[in-house]
DNA sequence: ACGTCTGAGTTTCTAAAAGCAACCTAGCAC
DNA sequence: GTGCTAGGTTGCTTTTAGAAACTCAGACGT
């Protein structure tokens, strides 16, 4: 179990993202998984790309590392000596929607007159990425998804004003 | 414009990503969201259910309503005075997947054996919600989405070195 | 053998945010 | 007026982030 931060909320989690954010809700984990995963591998590259300070680049890829999302594997180019590099493992790909949701959220709100700064695109047919919510009844949920949460079987919900108002919703 | 923490990141932001996290990727915000989006309105119920200080989260909650994720709305109780509680707003509504894509994650990766301790339902057919990436080609990518990611009409790529480690991806 | 370079971090110290608790305030009931 | 309550502020302490200097190990030239 990577260094959880003593969010308060994550002992009463209501859903996984308390707790999930523990892990790579701060101000750079995230950035540094979007590089990784566009492939900026090595420790300075990553340091220099994103302005981040060297030290916190250490442990935010400590625990990336720690958590399993992040792969420490290590390269030899000629005549240089041994080095490691960051690669995403498979927990670490499948952050990609949340990466993807972000981005998208971003270019649509914030974004300038000039357009989004990137775009993603499907490797195998070059077609745009999109990300959607969808029901197993195969509903499409459009922009203004109706969405219902309820307790699921891990639920730590115990007082009724909190559930409450989570019907509420 | 909402008050951006100076992300170096920001700056050269190569995706809509750093933006997007200056506004909402701190230790709170996104919680602060998803219990507002539950139906948790009212000051005091998100500060006792989050278990945030009060300053952080009145500093949230402006910086949200400021940014127009969240919108203040007077209403009053039958012999009480005037209150006003917190909504998201269409822009903030559109985070849904965000906070579903981490929801999924989470309930993947970081719940515990007895399972996630939340499920999302389609309000309408109550179907269970699932977040997929979907490519204009309509193909359905799945757990392990070849992604390309490239500059886009906005982008602010400079460097040639920064260009190549982008197309590594 | 010696000094230097380079990538990948540590260490140390300073600045900025977050956390906590106590305090303030407006409007209503009494 | 006094008290109560939702909705914050203020002031002080602890945590976290940042900048820059330092370490370390192996390659390399001389």
């Amino acid at each position: 179990m990577p260094d959880m931060r003593p969010y308060s909320a994550y002992d009463s989690d209501t859903c996984s993202i308390a707790r999930t954010l523990a892990l790579i809700g701060d101000r750079w984990t995230l950035l540094v998984l979007r590089d990784v995963a566009n492939g900026v591998r090595r420790f300075d590259e990553l340091a220099g790309h994103l302005g981040i300070a060297r030290n916190i680049l250490a442990s935010r890829l400590a625990r990336l590392t720690e958590a399993g999302l992040v792969e420490r594997a290590a390269y030899r180019e000629p005549g240089a000596r041994e080095r490691h590099e960051y690669r995403l493992s498979e927990p670490g790909r499948e952050l990609m929607p949340v990466l993807v949701a972000f981005m998208a959220w971003g270019d649509r709100h914030l974004a300038g007159p000039e357009g989004p700064p990137a775009v993603v695109r499907h490797a195998d047919c070059g077609g745009r990425i999109r990300v959607s919510l969808t029901c197993e009844e195969g509903h499409e949920l459009g922009e203004r998804p109706r969405l219902r949460v309820e307790p699921g079987p891990g639920s730590l919900v115990r007082s009724l004003r909190t559930a409450r108002a989570w019907q509420r919703a």
